[in-house]
DNA sequence: AAAGAATGAGACC
DNA sequence: TGGTCTCCCTTCTT
């Protein structure tokens, strides 16, 4: 993408400033400049010290003569700087490139930078027609669509609840049936449930876990209800009516017993056709409930590398007897539901690191997605093609270092051609001047991105994406907030100015959450990216873009 | 405003 | 296998 795009003009969003903040953004701009000056010099004009020493010869002091070279504050080596500078990082040339891991040139000047597009391997496809595959292909041809139709963008925040949890954001969830739910877990273990339609309308459910609450997933026979897999050790079961909820498991009955023995649930999904919902632990083990009696069925099962992570698990939408893992061990794993055993996956795919997700393609179940910490996106164009190596990879900034949710590849539910991907981009891009996080999408069958989205508002990175299952919309979990995002155009004509709503929770928000009743006649347009509780973040927030504080030097 | 803390993977021994 | 150090393009609180 050329880089004339990024500097698209934003949305514009009505932000009530604080009068001590009232100064011209001009003058803000000066003292920026300053400070970023003043970070730049790392080295100290030879001239200050000579004064300085001479001021102390007259003094009748012995002078320490130190001399400063320009210091990198990544490798600590002379030469050359790397770090911030304004909204701009500069990369340690010493160190491999930051987004694509080669070594030889920097992320500045990264190819992966401008085209995300990488080593693009054809599948070897397989001569043999099995008899699966043939039926298969029965089954799905004429599903596909001749053209394929534009995809449509979620571009503008709608709306948002910024600071709604009271800790960082780590899955979301679409209601099955009601288009406006959005639920929505945080590190503290608390479930949020949001109708971003009455915007106003929002819950958080705080005493179901009381650690992070990895993935979620709907009982596919009860809209009402939900499953989900904490850190805990616990699988609950929540109606969302009553927020009443039901632990189908425990793996740590016996409470605390030390780090090495505390067994946490990372990977979740539900399997409907055998009414089961699995779930994985932090020690490789793939444990199984019953949905109609909630009982625990059949051993653990060791499943990837004993004692490490399992952070995914998906059902296949076609196959119920396909599961798909993956993990801390650099695999995902292909399984056969009806021979579970250690060691016996179908097939193993494996990556350079840790794979943060896995998921079969959505409609047809016959592609996989799996987004690893090496900076990159793999797709397998068919599962019943040749599956040791990846159809395609495709750098993408997501490896992050630590305190952030891992990032995940998603899929749009909605793209009959499975080739349409929302993921958030850990790498911040200079957008006139700040720098921003922006949600990519990824068209996986080219590597092509196709949009970019972010706002200006919006300083933090957005690990956490969803798209909606029918209508044009994308949800985002940056730190503690959540946003709403739909396509511009739509939301310019159709929308009426008083739904369009960024609500301000902090650590209030439990006070007014359920039927907290707002008018909607009033101020409109200034409760967006406001806060009525004048929060920091929203204190410092100038009006234009271009005097937007760029982003700390470290 | 600067410092601290929370916290996870990987390398190395 | 387990302890310890390093990474040091986060975010929030004090």
């Amino acid at each position: 993408m050329p880089p004339q795009t990024r500097r698209s003009s934003f949305p514009k969003v009505v932000i009530e400033r604080d009068t001590e903040s009232e100064e011209s953004s001009s003058e803000d701009e000066a003292v920026e400049e300053e400070e970023e000056q003043e970070e730049a010099n790392v080295v100290v004009p030879e001239e200050t010290i000579e004064a300085e020493a001479s001021e102390l010869k007259k003094k009748g002091k012995t002078p320490i003569t130190i001399t400063l070279k320009k210091v990198c504050k990544v490798c600590k080596k002379t030469g050359h700087e790397a770090g911030f500078r304004g909204a701009t990082y500069i990369d340690c040339p010493m160190k491999p490139c930051f987004l694509c891991k080669m070594p030889g040139h920097t992320t500045m000047t990264c190819p992966h930078r401008v085209a995300t597009e990488y080593g693009i391997v054809p599948a070897p496809r397989k001569n043999t027609t099995t008899s699966l595959e043939f039926v298969f292909q029965r089954q799905l041809q004429p599903r596909l669509p001749p053209i394929k139709p534009a995809y449509v963008i979620p571009d503008q925040v709608h709306c948002a609840v910024i600071r709604y949890h009271s800790r960082r954001v780590a899955c979301l969830e679409f209601h099955p049936t009601n288009n406006n739910i959005l639920l929505s877990g945080d590190k503290k273990g608390q479930l949020g449930i949001w109708d971003f339609g009455k915007v106003h309308e929002k819950t958080i459910y705080g005493n179901i876990h009381n650690c992070i609450l990895n993935n979620m997933k709907f009982n596919p026979t009860n809209g009402g209800s939900i499953y989900a897999a904490s850190s805990d050790g616990t699988i609950s079961c929540t109606d969302l009516e009553t927020g009443i909820s039901l632990s189908l498991m425990n793996l740590n009955p016996n409470g605390w017993e030390g780090p090495s023995r505390w067994r946490m649930l990372y990977g979740l999904d539900v399997n409907s056709d055998k009414s089961v919902v699995l779930v994985a632990d932090n020690f490789g083990y793939l444990y199984m409930a019953d949905m109609r009696s909630n009982n625990i069925i059949s051993k653990p099962t060791l499943i990837h590398k004993k004692g490490t992570k399992v952070v995914g698990l998906n059902c296949n939408p076609l196959q119920p007897d396909l599961l798909l893992s993956c993990g801390n061990d650099h695999f995902a794993r292909i399984w056969d539901m009806r021979r579970l055993e250690a060691g016996s996956s179908l097939y193993n795919l494996e990556h350079k690191r840790v794979v943060s997700s896995a998921y079969f393609s959505p409609q047809s179940g016959s592609k996989i997605l799996t987004t690893s910490l090496d900076n990159r996106i793999r797709v397998w164009d068919s599962i019943f093609g040749n599956l040791d190596y990846p159809s395609r990879e495709i750098v993408h900034s997501h490896d992050f270092n630590r305190y952030l949710t891992a990032f995940r590849a998603e899929w749009d539910p909605k793209d009959s051609s499975e080739s349409l991907v929302v993921i958030g981009r850990y790498i911040s891009e200079n957008y006139d001047g700040a720098a921003l996080h922006p949600i990519d999408f990824i068209n996986i069958s080219t590597g092509q991105l196709v949009a970019e989205v972010m706002d200006p508002n919006i300083t933090t990175i957005s690990p956490v994406n969803k798209l909606h299952p029918r209508e044009d919309i994308l949800a985002s979990g940056s730190s503690r907030s959540l946003f709403i995002w739909r396509p511009k155009k739509l939301s310019n004509i159709a929308q009426p100015r008083e739904e369009k709503r960024i609500l301000l929770c902090g650590e209030a928000s439990k006070k007014h959450t359920k039927k907290h009743d707002h008018n909607s006649d009033d101020d409109s347009d200034n409760d967006i990216f406001r806060g009525k509780d004048k929060g920091p973040k929203q204190k410092k927030l100038p009006l234009k873009s271009s005097s937007y504080s760029s982003r700390k030097s470290r």
